[in-house]
This record gives C-alpha cells, sequence and structure tokens, in this order.
DNA sequence: ACACCCGGGACTGCCCGTTCTT
DNA sequence: AAGAACGGGCAGTCCCGGGTGT
C-alpha cells in the first residue's frame, strides 16, 4: 500500500487505499486499526523474533550481552531488504503523526524486551535500562545505517552505536 | 483544561472543553493546535531551561556532564508540583494517542539536547548518543519518582537512574 | 426534502439529500439530529402553540376545556395545508423509524400539555391524564381527517374524537 | 444481557453482548432484529395474554370492561417480579431510542386490542378509541407503580388509573 | 481575537448478505 | 438449522481546517 510514498502520507485517504486493494474503508479498518497502522503491520514479528532471541542467551550472559542477541536478531529482519527499509523510512520521517506512531513502537519493543529481562531474573530498574539503552542503540544505528553514515551492515552499524554509547556514557 | 481527569481523554471533546472555558471549539484550535496539546502547553519552556542549563556547564565539562545540568533544570520544573505531575501521568498513561505525543515531545527534547551539544563541539554521533541516554534518565527517574519506586526527590531520582544506567551498560 | 415521496425512505441516504440541497452530509448532520428528524422540523413550533393555547384558556376552565384549546390550536397549525400532510403521513406510515419518531413526538408534546396543566394548579394524576386522552383525540383525529373516514374540517375531526372518547370511556 | 445496566445502553456494543453470551454478533442478529429488540422479547406474549383476555370477557360485557379484564391480565404477567420491572424500566427511560421502540411496542398493543374489540363487534371509531384509552391506564398505572407513587399492587394502580381518567374526561 | 458556517477525512457501530462448516 | 468468517454499506460523531464577518 505505498501510494504513501508516490503522494505523500496525507494526501491520500484510505477510500483511495481501499479502492487500490478492492475492498471499501469499512474492510480495510477490519483489518487494521487505523491508517497508520499499515506501515507497522510487521512490527509484532519484528518483537517476537527479538524476544526469542534475547530469551535464547546462555542463562549466565549478563543484560547487555542478552538484549545484544535481541538486536542482532532484530537486524536479521531488518537487514534483509535495505531498499524498502529507506523508502520507509522516507515516508515516516517526512510525518508528524507517523513518527509518533514509531516511536510508541519502538517503546512496546522496549517494554517486551524489558520484561524478557525480568524473566531471566534482571532486576529492576536494571532491566528497563537495559532495554532503553537497547532501544536507542537499535535506534541510532538503524538511523545511520539507512543515511549511509553508518557502517553498510546492519548488525555493525548496531553494535557500533552500542559500543559508542557506553563509551559516552562510561566518560566521567 | 482537565476534564480529562474526570472523565478521561477519549470521553472528552473538544466542544465540551471549549464550553467550559466559555469559547468556541473554533477558538481552542486557534490556541492549540490539537485536542492533545493542552496537556504539552509547558514543554516548550521545559526544554528551553534544560538547553539553557546544557549550554551553560563549564565548557571543558564532558558530554555526560552536560547533560547531567540539564537533567537538574528539568527536575526543577517538574518537581514543583509533585500532585500535578500524577494526575498528568494518569491521563497520559491511560491513552495510547497521549502517550504518542508524549513520545514526540520527548523525542524533540532529545534532539534539542543533541543540538546543544553539538554546539559545546561534541562529535556524532556522540552527541545523540548522549542525549538520548540522558532522555532515558531523565524518564526512567520521573516515573519513578511518580509512583513511588524511586527516590522522592525528582533530582535525585533521575541521577540514579543515570547512575544505575551507567553501570547496566558498563558491564561486560 | 421530499426524495422519501419519490422512492421511499429507506432508499434514500443522506448523501443524497444533501446533495440536492447542495451542501455536504456533514452540514445535514448539523442542522438536523439525524435523518427522521427533517420530517419532524416544524414540531416544536406545533407544540409551542398548543400549549399556549393551553395556558391562554379562562382560568376557571376545568383540564379537558384547556386541553381542548390546545386541539384547537393544533387544528390551525395542521389543518392548513391536507395535502401536505397526507404526503408526508403516507411517508411516515410506510416506515417503522419514522412511526417511531412520530409516538416520541407526541409523547414530548403530552409532557408538555400536562406540565402546562400542573401550571394550572391541575394536580396528578389528572394533569398527565388529561393530556394523554388530548393526545389519544389528536392523532384519531387527525388520521379519520386525513384517511377521510372523518370530517373535512380538522378541528371537527379532533373534536369528535374526543366527545366520541368520552362516551366510550364514560360507558359502564 | 442486561449489560445494559453497569454502562448503560448506548456504551454496550452487540459486539460485546454477543462475546458474553458466547456467540457471534452475527449470531446476535439471527435471533433479534436489532439491539433494542432484546430488551422487549416477551412482548409477544405480553400482547397475547392481554388479547386473550379481551376476547374471554363476557360477550355482554361493554368496550371498557372487556379492556379492563385485558389490563387485568398484563398486570399478571408485568406484576410477578417488580425487581425486574424496574431495572428494565430505568434503562429504558435513559435512552430516546429505547423509549421510541417501548412505544411502538404499545401502540403495537393498542392495534392488537382494537382488533380484539373489533372481533367482540365493537365498531370504530370506538375500538380504536377504548384500546387507545385502555394502554394510557396501562402506562400510567405502570409507571406510578414503579416509580412508588401509585398502588403497590399493578392491577390496582391500573385500575386507579382508568378510574381517575374517567373522571377527568368525563368533567365539563 | 472572537463569532459563525461549512467542508472533509478518519473512524465506529449497526445491520445485512453470502459462503462454508457442522 | 445454527453458527463462524468475511465483506458491504450507511448513519453518525469527532477532529480539524478554511473562509468570513465584527
Amino acid at each position: 500500500m505505498q501510494l504513501y510514498v508516490e503522494r505523500g502520507y496525507e494526501q491520500t485517504t484510505v477510500a483511495e487505499i481501499a479502492e487500490l486493494a478492492g475492498v471499501t474503508a469499512r474492510t480495510f479498518f477490519r483489518h487494521f486499526a487505523d491508517k497508520r497502522e499499515v506501515l507497522f503491520a510487521g512490527s509484532e514479528q519484528l518483537q517476537a523474533r527479538m524476544v526469542d532471541a534475547l530469551l535464547g542467551a546462555p542463562a549466565a550472559a549478563p543484560a547487555m550481552e542478552a538484549v545484544g542477541a535481541a538486536l542482532d536478531a532484530g537486524a536479521d529482519v531488518l537487514g534483509a531488504d535495505r531498499d524498502r527499509a529507506v523508502r520507509r523510512q522516507q515516508v515516516i520521517v517526512a510525518n508528524a503523526e507517523l513518527r509518533e506512531r514509531e516511536l510508541i513502537k519502538l517503546s512496546l519493543l522496549s517494554s517486551a524486551l524489558a520484561a524478557g529481562l525480568r524473566d531471566r531474573r534482571v532486576p529492576e530498574p536494571d532491566a528497563t535500562l537495559a532495554a532503553e539503552v537497547a532501544i536507542v542503540a537499535f535506534r541510532v544505528g538503524f538511523e545511520r545505517w539507512v543515511d549511509g553514515t553508518g557502517d553498510a551492515d546492519l548488525h555493525r552499524a548496531m553494535r557500533d552505536a552500542l559500543d559508542r554509547l557506553r563509551g559516552v556514557a562510561g566518560a566521567t
């Protein structure tokens, strides 16, 4: 449903999207909670994969190593089709409502990772903080990979961001 | 305009808010960009104060010290009236649209802090990462202060979150 | 807005009515609470006229005489254009939703008359009963005037119904 | 299905009712013509009982005596469970759509009684008028019984309303 | 800076028809 | 015959914007 690319998100009505898909607007809303959700359809799988990786890390591994495994899993999913990621990101960045939705999806992802860490016996507030830190690296690494300032491999772009974050945070 | 507290955000229409304020709905939209914005009216001042504090830190101070000064300034603003903060937070947490708006406000704040750091000659991606880390501590500290699990003083709650974050991120 | 006559109430969409009037559906709903209300636009005036007549009756007149004055006033309003009344009644009778709306309008009218009687110092439950009886005569008289079985003059048709009602109710 | 009591008629969706009943919304509509009809499920039996009583009255009895027998039969049905009647009435009174439906049910009842009277050789318009008068007594009596201003026995409350109506209508 | 009128898109709820399954 | 899944279609509400007049 990327008429969003052609004419921009706001200039596209749900009626148009539905018509292109051969259904009515009413049916569109049965499949997607709202107009934005079309762009975030795959986010549950992404989240599931990352949480699985987190839970699959060695039991003895510290929190940061576990979230590192989650980042790798995330990079597997998103790194597969860079062109698609770039187009999608352009649409999102161009519109405030979509940026809002993106942020809350990341926030849900963070909560899921924190819950996973708590399952791994990481106490609060450490679980939340480690998850939030991972999301920061996820986002910064992803953005730098998309705009070309970061590593051309998404895994390394995220790992670089995480390493750099540690350096910055640790410097007195 | 906190009918939001009484009957919930979604159950309150702009017409009702406007009527209570003695104006028309049209006038409401002249003052606020949208229905949510009423709850985020003071956010520009908060951001200005935090950026000022960041820029006012000693020139030689490292990035994390500068953002620490910004956190202190933020705690000054929000820590003044805890009851109000609690009520406001309850309304926001209860509604997805408002959480989205809150997140984007924090995202803007993060960008402003990163820009301030760049003015202080902090290079990228360090400026962005330091700002994001600060926002994580800001949010986690604030939430723990609000729900009572953190320090009763907002300054210390935020500082505690930041220290803990460093510990978690640094642990190999 | 009597496309209702041509193609029936149910087969007419609000969009069509609005288009014929040169406005959008949104504007239609600003003027009328819902799709049915178009057919009942004048009912407030009718009610006001009847209540005025009721209150204007001699202070010493008994309840039934006061409501009789209200019936005369109602006949003045509705009796002016029989063709219009007939067409309107055909549309209403043909559709259950419209009959429902008609009944509740009469119910409101009855309440208003009862309130007027209470202002005239008629005690309950007499006020309510007199008002309800008047509405029965109003409706039966009107229907018989419309379908031709009653007097060709609406005033007399209503009066006849009221007299007959008395006869029937009084007969042991 | 009285979630209507808990959260109000309008705030209850058919999907919720159906879920509570363990079926789909589609199945709900197979059993009830529409959302309101759930509250009026028993009205056919009530009507049948009242018509039977009317037809069962002595052949020589005048119209008002026959409808009086119908009122007694109605009181038998509704008077059995006052608590249920009160709850139901509260839901109906609180919502305009439900009041409309209630009125049309009474209107159908009135028509059925009038038809019964015609079977008893009562001519028009007397049959209709007697039936309408009975419905007025039925409704007023019922309401006064529910709100406590009338007799605690529903039979007597309806009979009182009918007697009072006669007095009011007959007074010159 | 406020009032009012209107447009227009997003979204929800009710209700109906069809098709497939049990 | 009863029910599930899926879609169509319309009424109706809310948010928000533009225009106009004071």
